[in-house]
DNA sequence: AATATAAATTGACCATGGTCAATAATAATC
DNA sequence: GATTATTATTGACCATGGTCAATTTATATT
């Protein structure tokens, strides 16, 4: 039987979160040192690791946490009743998203549809984000606005393919084309949503 | 101006591939180290990197060079004429993609729109699919058995899209489920072709 | 053939993530 | 409070990818 963590624990791992947030809002997700974390946090090496898998690990809950806040915005606003809408309620996500490659990189490798390991704030965010689809898409069949021949389900995780799909496109393409993810997402969305 | 490459170089590259991928069949694509590599291979460590920007580089021509061969076979087969159909002759890049989630994180950060390397064969087989798909859904179009509100070529990268998804949630679902890529390709296909 | 210029290769060197036996701190038991 | 068991932390150590000034090899020029 494991026991509940001291607490201690509790706070160091507190402060080397605190401490790669710092960091990662000035130099970026990808400029996290395991070095500096640590010592920034006043403890060893082994004790960030002991912590958290590795550094993906880290960055996992540190943009897990971001996500939820993304989430809850997404759910208190008001439901969207056309797929433009959809589109812009998912802009926040985004934007956070295309803003780092890393960031889509972790998204991608750790948003499983079963949570395997209990710090895996990323899974959680994942299906609660395809439960939110969910409800906004099966209101909108009940109004009739967009198509019913496919469950809500199975429309809901398309969107979460296109969302990845145009951020995909947009970090390969290295920004060159004009156009941002929010734009390309669009028809996409339209199209797949028609009646 | 840049001069052709000489012989010796050719012939030093050709071994680090040809070392490379033996090594690649026998442990998988995550297997292959660079020392391993090179002691193979009869060359320095430094050579390596003077042929290929980083490992990913390396990894990205092996791997392009078995999607060329994929994609060769998908363009010899006689063109489909249902969604069903489609996933089927997708079977075998799924299968390959599937196989390692290394492949599949290689792909999708070098299957860029633009080729910025000339090294970059992905990007090349990345174009190439969606030339050819698109060229099966205008068919399609024109026979009537698919929707035809939408241009070929987005009906073709929204294909990428759902590929890309499916492939996504089976490395993240760890295989748990008993779906395989392909079983869970083919609804999507169809939801998005439908008239 | 001797010399000069450019291409190809080398390997010592560094940066960084990650490990793990040893130690310190905390909680449980007597 | 002394003893034992468990949890938390430590930091020397290793593995591996990647760099770059120096060196060797090939090609062009005289």
């Amino acid at each position: 039987m494991t026991r509940a963590p001291q607490k201690r624990r509790l706070e160091t791992r507190a402060r080397l979160l605190s401490v790669a947030e710092g960091i990662a809002a000035q130099r970026g997700y990808a400029g996290l040192r395991a070095e500096e974390v640590v010592s920034l946090a006043g403890v060893a090496k082994g004790t960030l690791f002991s912590h958290f898998k590795d550094m993906d690990g880290l960055l996992a809950v540190l943009i897990g946490g971001k996500v939820m806040m993304l989430l809850d915005k997404m759910e208190q606003a008001a439901p969207p009743q056309t797929p433009a809408q959809i589109c812009a309620l998912l802009n926040d996500q985004l934007e956070f998203v295309a803003r780092e490659r890393v960031i889509f990189d972790v998204l991608l490798r750790y948003s499983g549809v079963t949570a395997a390991q209990a710090e895996e704030v990323i899974s959680e965010g994942f299906m609660r984000q395809v439960r939110i689809l969910e409800g906004w898409i099966d209101a909108m069949q009940k109004a009739g606005t967009i198509r019913s021949d496919q469950p809500a389900s199975m429309l809901a995780e398309g969107i979460q393919g296109f969302l990845n799909h145009v951020l995909a496109v947009w970090f390969c393409a290295e920004h060159e084309t004009g156009d941002t993810p929010q734009a390309a997402l669009e028809p996409y969305i339209s199209a797949w949503l028609v009646t």
